[in-house]
DNA sequence: GTTGTTAGGGTCGAAATGACTATAACTCAT
DNA sequence: ATGAGTTATAGTCATTTCGACCCTAACAAC
């Protein structure tokens, strides 16, 4: 293995590596009162695409793992810490860049909407709408997409919705997380009947004082707290299940 | 983004990109008459790791994406196409190589038995029992261990097992790449009520003649012929559902 | 013929799921 | 204070799914 092509002809046609990444957050509306999906962007300083809104991202530094440059895209564009990172997928087509050749490992994080709030938005850092982030650098509205799709997978599969919410959470805000990820409504009761089973979710002896109906009860998640998640798969599986839902 | 470090630097900093494919296959085993999982795996014939064996791969080319630089190392080592081709992950920890900063985009295929048995062994070329390889070059141990379970994630999921048989295959072989592939018994009568519904097969009128019992009847996989998904995941999507099996 | 083995169809109960009803506990308007 | 409105939470019921199991069909070998 190791092709045979001598090697100052591979370093002339090395791709260049990038990492990018695609943060997700919650925000409550504040007319409806439900929750949507968005995102962090940074505005395109220098060519190709000199203006256009373009995901976080930056070349990987020499010192770090791929994960650990993810998180720090993460840092530096809205000084927060995810509660969840997990690699995306790496896209190296041929027509990335008109540039350059581009490859890029993109990953995908989830922060808390207190962090989100807090988050600084600045002339070149704004943040949209998942469903407005359209006409992005390079191909990152394609990016975008399928991360929107896996997250849906993810979220079918369980384990990841409370990376989206706080320590302490009402069955309600999680069905919001629910709704907003999978763009359906969802019946409370059964929803309640389906996370009392299994799931890593404990009730706390709590309840949400300060609302106008019956003060609901607080829960907690109890699951491995992957804060972010180990560097290979090998680390990362245990808390995983990977894989899906069986459609049969 | 694209942060401030200046060109040179980042130059001397840049990790090399490499394409690695773990190649799945199915045998019968001529005694028990069980299928198993092989794949072929190639000696390292320079340092480091001389004289291991690792997956098969090498330098992305600066005129191929990497799902073309992944079919290419297929055809080199073994010389057929496969019938399904995934990204499987990227890794890029620090330890990884000790020679040097690598990260490695790793593929999986699927390829048929008949493709398989006629693949060239060599010196320097050859195919081990999935549960057999194990001392291999680099992380490689990892990754194909994380290549199997990603296999059974896809295959419980449903429309992945059809690329390891042919254009006509009876459901015994169908279940038994399933009992390979998850390694443990199902039952010959709920697979069968399982597969006549939904999934993208078709019972054709032809049967399997020449065996010593009952004649199977044949089937085909009908559903989008996959050959090597196209590059995107965007494009990729409509013929997978993304994602994994609920460990709930 | 009989026997052994696999193909393929069916039954039955446990468990999961979706649609729905009912009651509890709170705030707010009157 | 009382009732209306709203959400929390429990429970019911019919449908579907799934695993375990049984039975008959169709071949080869003897």
């Amino acid at each position: 293995m190791y092709s045979s092509a001598n090697v100052s002809e591979r370093q002339a046609q090395a791709p260049s590596l990038a990492i990018s990444t695609v943060i997700f957050a919650l925000r409550t509306d504040p007319g409806t009162g439900r929750s949507e999906i968005w995102l962090p962007l940074v505005r395109r300083i220098r060519q190709p695409h000199l203006g256009k809104w373009a995901l976080p991202g930056g070349p990987l530094g020499g010192r770090e793992s791929l994960q650990d440059a993810a998180a720090r895209n993460l840092r530096e564009t809205t000084k927060l810490e995810p509660t969840y990172l997990e690699q995306l997928y790496a896209f190296g087509g041929l027509d990335r860049s008109a540039t350059q050749r581009l490859v890029s490992i993109v990953y995908w994080a989830l922060v808390r909407p207190e962090q989100a709030d807090l988050a600084r938005e600045s002339e070149n850092v704004q943040w949209f709408r998942a469903s407005d982030a359209a006409g992005l650098a390079f191909d990152h509205d394609e990016i975008v997409a399928y991360a929107l799709e896996r997250l849906r997978g993810k979220i079918e599969y369980g384990s990841v919705a409370y990376h989206f919410l706080g320590a302490r959470f009402t069955l309600a805000q999680l069905r919001g997380v629910y709704e907003a990820v999978l763009g359906r409504h969802l019946d409370p009761a059964n929803f309640r009947r389906q996370l009392r089973s299994a799931r890593d979710i404990a009730a706390t002896d709590e309840v949400l004082q300060g609302g106008r109906n019956r003060p609901p009860r607080l829960y907690t998640y109890t699951g491995p707290h992957q804060e972010t998640p180990p560097p290979g798969p090998a680390a990362r599986l245990p808390a995983e299940g990977q894989s899906a839902a069986p459609p049969s």
